[in-house]
DNA sequence: TAAAAATACTCCATAGGTATTTTAT
DNA sequence: ATAAAATACCTATGGAGTATTTTTA
């Protein structure tokens, strides 16, 4: 009877989260019988079966569900004793999964990934482009690194660090050009066109104007900043953009950019990690890299 | 470049521990060159050394150290899984380390290992008998399952089973059987015979007393309730022990036994356990079969 | 009947053993 | 000189591959 090893975990893992023995052992790079044959000693060794087999498809057991909690928080800890190795040799070296979120990543990946090219050669760097929930997802379960998203986050498995604080300005059609810029609660009366569900910039925007959740104008969400700007460019409403995306995003549409007088609207930029990542000395690095990238637009 | 493996892990604590490859590898049942094998192929896939050789001594680097810390933790998740499978097996089965406090161990156990004998056959209990920051740190490390100790403990760490109230009794001389049991505030002026630093007992007997920390008289702690009780059959002095060890202790010693009136001083006595510990469910029926263990001589 | 997992077998990589050498006080 | 770790070399276990069979909707 022999012990339990990483390599079952591993191929547990992967079939717990694909749910076929096929599509899981060839995520593992090995044979379906190889993964059938050490499922099937985990199991052994367990006393306990793991997975329900149908025909077409495979489910954990609930055994399985609470094994595989556990099981994951102990890859998870493995590869960072591989973290902790590279972070103990020093520099900013080897593979780093980076996450951004979507109202950040355009503006700021260009420079931010040239700069790293030439600063550190050795940075392996993989960028992932979602919405802030779900990269805590992701950082969570070791599959990100780190991720530059709009603080505070508050969560304490969670570290933060501040990269920059960035205004938020108010697009509107280029025949508006010469108006006075409206104040908080005039902008409450035009049409203001949000990004959809999800994107902490909506509910930055929101609360800058003091409007609660619900949307004020039904069925005017864009997917991005860009196509926002565009449909101001056509004259359906007015939007908030950061600073940052100005270059950008007014470039290619008849728009005009106004700044707020103070109070402005601003929101604050930062990268975070769980707080058990042995890299985190590593990222001071980074963000000083990121600051150097983002000082240009800002 | 292979992997970091579970039995590397497991080799490498077993060197950090005992800080001899001879002695570590004879632990891990493996020859000495095996084990060197293994460690420096951690050590090579890290990119970092675990160990400074000395020629008689072997000790963890700074960066050996964080791995140490590291590795346990994963080592002990590892254990809890097969412990996982166990418990969802069913039943008070197979190998459970229970750790005891020296003022319940030799009360307790002998009827509580006759009882679980009988009545769970197939559990293979080992019994370690220790005070209890000492059982604290075991079951922390995962060298315990659980542990009968004096509650509260309110660490948040480890999940607490109230199992029995036991009042503290006053132990005298054979020839003050007639006089009257003294006050608290009496007591106070008596000389009181204690345990040793270390035992919670000694703690709440002091407690009882409303004495601080300090011992009262020095010179004159005994390491376990037995040589408090010949000595107050000597003529030394009193002490307290708890109602489970009367019959015991007070057989072989001329001294009488007194019950203080309300408030009487008692201990609450309870089952502790890693929080984590997926057991943890099993422990009920220990629990029972520890209550009805103690039952007779409360 | 068809898709998918389990089984059968074969092979080879590697963990581990024994014998020996190197190292550092 | 000696205790202890590293190296060399050999063996055998078991992980993984290919081919095939079994399973069940």
């Amino acid at each position: 009877m022999t012990n339990i090893t990483l390599k079952q975990l591993r191929y547990f893992e992967s079939l717990a989260r694909h749910g076929h023995f096929g599509r899981a052992a060839d995520v593992c790079a090995i044979s379906q019988p190889a993964l059938s044959v050490q499922i099937r000693e985990l199991e052994g060794h367990l006393g306990q079966t793991l997975f329900e087999r149908g025909p077409r498809q495979v489910r954990l057991t609930a055994f399985g569900e609470d094994f595989a909690s556990r099981a994951r928080d102990i890859l998870r800890a493995v590869d960072e004793l591989g973290d902790l190795a590279r972070a103990a040799r020093g520099g900013l070296v080897g593979r780093l999964r980076l996450g951004v979120i979507p109202t950040i990543a355009p503006y700021l990946l260009p420079a931010l990934v040239a700069r790293l090219a030439a600063s550190h050669p050795a940075l392996d760097l993989h960028v992932r482009e979602t919405v802030t929930p779900r990269l805590i997802e992701e950082l969570g379960q070791g599959r990100l690194d780190a991720a530059i998203v709009a603080l505070p986050l508050a969560d304490p498995g969670f570290a933060e660090r501040a990269l920059f604080r960035e205004n938020l300005v108010l697009v509107r059609p280029l025949a508006q050009a010469d108006d006075p810029v409206p104040s908080r609660e005039a902008l409450r009366d035009m049409r203001l066109l949000l990004l959809e569900e999800g994107h902490c910039f909506r509910d930055q925007a929101l609360s800058f104007c003091n409007l609660t959740g619900s949307q004020p104008h039904a069925g005017l969400d864009g997917s991005s900043l860009s196509t926002l700007v565009q449909l101001v460019g056509a004259g359906i409403g007015v939007t908030l953009i950061p600073e940052m995306a100005v270059p950008v995003e007014t470039r290619s549409a008849p728009v005009c950019v106004g700044r707020f007088a103070a109070p402005q609207p601003a929101r604050t930029v930062g990268l975070i990690w769980r707080a058990s990542n042995p890299l985190a000395p590593r990222f001071e690095e980074l963000a000083e890299a990121v600051q150097q990238a983002a000082a240009p637009v800002l």
